[in-house]
DNA sequence: CGAGTATAAAACCATACGGTTAAATAACCA
DNA sequence: TGGTTATTTAACCGTATGGTTTTATACTCG
């Protein structure tokens, strides 16, 4: 599996980001680590292996102690996916905030009908115009 | 399964970042989707299905075609989650610039054995420096 | 109505996940 | 050596995932 795969499989477990959390405070023990949970040391260390495989930790040996320390790296190349929508996302808010605000300035010069917010289709339509995104602009191959 | 679960499962899938990626450009049709991959039609629409339940795509209905939206919102949580860390893998980078430093400033005093230099910094880190992304800025709800 | 198109749903299959308990390793200590 | 502690491995179980093919649904158009 390709790293970013492993990494988001890694993060889509609570316990998993809670262990994570924890280790963000320093290595520890599995042990320790499985306390806060009501779950056997077995489950616990399967959890670490999965983010040992996700390069999310890494562990030591100390006598009888494996200890894990978060190694976050992975972390930052999830931060970079993510920051690639960061714009559209920003982008959504800001039209919403505008459309709201249009309502409002609407709703104070005509007050009669609420519009059907059926935003929906037509700002959908819109959009795919501006874009040049038609959905089935392409017919059958 | 709580939100942010579901969003980091739903993208621990190079399909379905596809997908998204794709659905970034603007709304499109499930065969339109389907395309690109070697995949039945079922199959996408499965993952369309746990986009959907994560929040990032909405459906709307058009005729018979069932256009899919991106809604980056849970991305911005994505986000969110994953600049809690920021400093660490940073401070761990400083960390590391510091000891590749020190073994430089080592090396050149008595120089005796090369050194092991991986030194992997992140491209975007130091992206989202130089634009001050105002990663937080935003509060919680 | 009936034919065609876009999509979803059903049934199925193999494999992975998240958990369990019980047994095996590995290191320390007396 | 044997006993204690920390952790992993093995075997198992129920459910979820990612894919398939086949069937059903919903809509448009002639």
């Amino acid at each position: 599996m390709d790293a970013l795969s492993s990494t988001f499989a890694a993060l889509a477990d609570p316990t998993r980001r809670a262990i994570l959390a924890r280790l963000a405070l320093g290595e520890t023990s599995v042990t320790e680590l499985t306390e806060p949970f009501e779950m056997s040391m077995p489950a616990v260390s399967k959890h670490l292996k999965v983010l040992e495989r996700a390069g999310l930790i890494e562990r030591g040996r100390e006598a009888q102690w494996r200890p894990c320390k978060l190694t976050p790296q992975p972390l930052a190349e999830v931060s970079d996916w993510v920051e690639q929508y960061r714009e559209l996302w920003e982008r959504r808010l800001d039209r919403l905030e505008a459309y709201l605000q249009k309502l409002q300035a609407d709703a104070a010069n005509k007050p009669r009908r609420a519009a059907k917010t059926g935003a929906k289709t037509s700002a959908a339509t819109r959009k795919n115009k501006e874009t040049g995104h038609g959905r089935h602009a392409r017919g059958k191959k």
